[in-house]
DNA sequence: ATTATCTATAGATCTATAGATAATGC
DNA sequence: ATTATCTATAGATCTATAGATAATGC
């Protein structure tokens, strides 16, 4: 290929702390600033990254971008403050996922239905900002490590729920199996989130058609005992 | 949610004949037409389409903007005219992939690898400016028919020679199995090949696991008898 | 003679700032 | 008194065009 960058790769600019965002003080401040990464949300979800000015930010915010630079240095920190706020939301509900003590009792195909539907209820009904993500993950390697970081948070939380449970795998390694499991249901559940690019034979059935169909094809491949 | 558009959503632009690209009557013409959607190519791959401008495309292919715009109506010519060359030469690879003639004597397995072993390394090597694909698909029903329709006849000519195969498959459903391990397949390779966005656990491992890993659950799934 | 390319730039955006005005809370 | 917001606009791009120059092929 060809390089990206004329000069060196930048470093990355992800970092946890957003100092170019400004702590906002003021009771009316946070609303504002919420309202902007709701706004920005919605429009870079909807238009993409490129096609959203800041004009159109505050003013879906309600206020102009006067304000809006007065909240958050320049249009980059707007997109890394949104991302960052997606990002602990997202590791927050994670964490609560899989937290053992929240599944005792439960079996491995409750767990894995839990983990369908609710992906599919999330990615349906929470804007995000998809191609505004890649294209700040193709070129901030700490963002990149970031993502992996929150997916491999949700991805071992929900290998260690099947693991406490390998007595209900047949499969002669539970873990190689169970691993190549939650990358297929993760893949699937991606694919079918982002019909736009690649349709599927499923696409057009029902919810509840395509968790069962991938459930069963799961369970028959872990060989989970039905006990 | 809200509308895209505040006037009416406008009709599709995506159509087969681009009455916006110049014809090109001399070898010099399609020469220059080519290296344009060459450089075009790259460049949205790599930066994706709106961090690209007409004169960095220009530039890339040799030549400058003027000559750029004599070829192509406007920037968004430019880039139907790319998608359009980029679907063609994709239908194509997948008519003469799925021609039941050049599977004479094969088996399901032979036919499912060759299809993950040349996605992998088709996705691999040819730059694909998705991004771009994925902010005109947003806006176009027509160019989201389009892709439908592509992504049908591979996932379709892939069933048929399944199915001209059924009597290999155990399982009590022959064509919703197919059809739920097409999905799967399809859906592993796409992630696979954007792992920006979706950490896998096979993500670090070579393809070649890979490919047996997701070639062994499909024939166990669709309970392949070995003969 | 016609087609293709280049040079130079007008016009349209869009980002980001400076300076004035309004709201907050000690 | 300090913080937040608004108004107005300078400066930076970028698209697309007009008109001049160069290459092609009948």
């Amino acid at each position: 290929m060809f390089p990206v960058n004329e000069d060196e790769m930048a470093r990355s600019q992800w970092i946890e702390d957003l100092e170019w965002v400004r702590p906002g003080l003021q009771t009316r401040s946070q609303q504002t600033q919420a309202k902007l990464l709701d706004a920005a949300a919605e429009l870079f979800a909807a238009k993409g990254l490129a096609a959203t000015t800041v004009a159109d930010v505050a003013a879906r915010a309600g206020c102009t971008t006067g304000a809006l630079y007065h909240h958050f240095k320049d249009k980059q920190a707007l997109l890394f403050a949104l991302l960052q706020r997606t990002s602990e939301e997202y590791r927050a509900t994670i964490q609560a996922a899989v937290d053992p003590a929240r599944w005792e009792g439960a079996r491995c195909l409750e767990i894995l239905r839990a983990y369908l539907e609710f992906s599919l209820e999330t990615g349906r009904n929470r804007p995000v900002s998809k191609g505004a993500a890649i294209e700040v993950a193709r070129e901030d390697e700490g963002f990149r490590e970031h993502l992996a970081e929150l997916r491999s948070e949700l991805n071992e939380g929900l290998l260690a729920l099947l693991m406490a449970r390998r007595d209900e795998i047949g499969h002669p390694e539970p873990e190689t199996a169970a691993k190549f499991v939650l990358d297929v249901l993760g893949s699937l559940i991606s694919t079918r989130l982002d019909e736009l690019l690649l349709p599927t034979f499923l696409a057009d059935r029902p919810d509840a058609e395509f968790v069962d169909e991938a459930l069963t094809a799961a369970a028959a491949y872990l060989g989970l005992r039905t006990d």
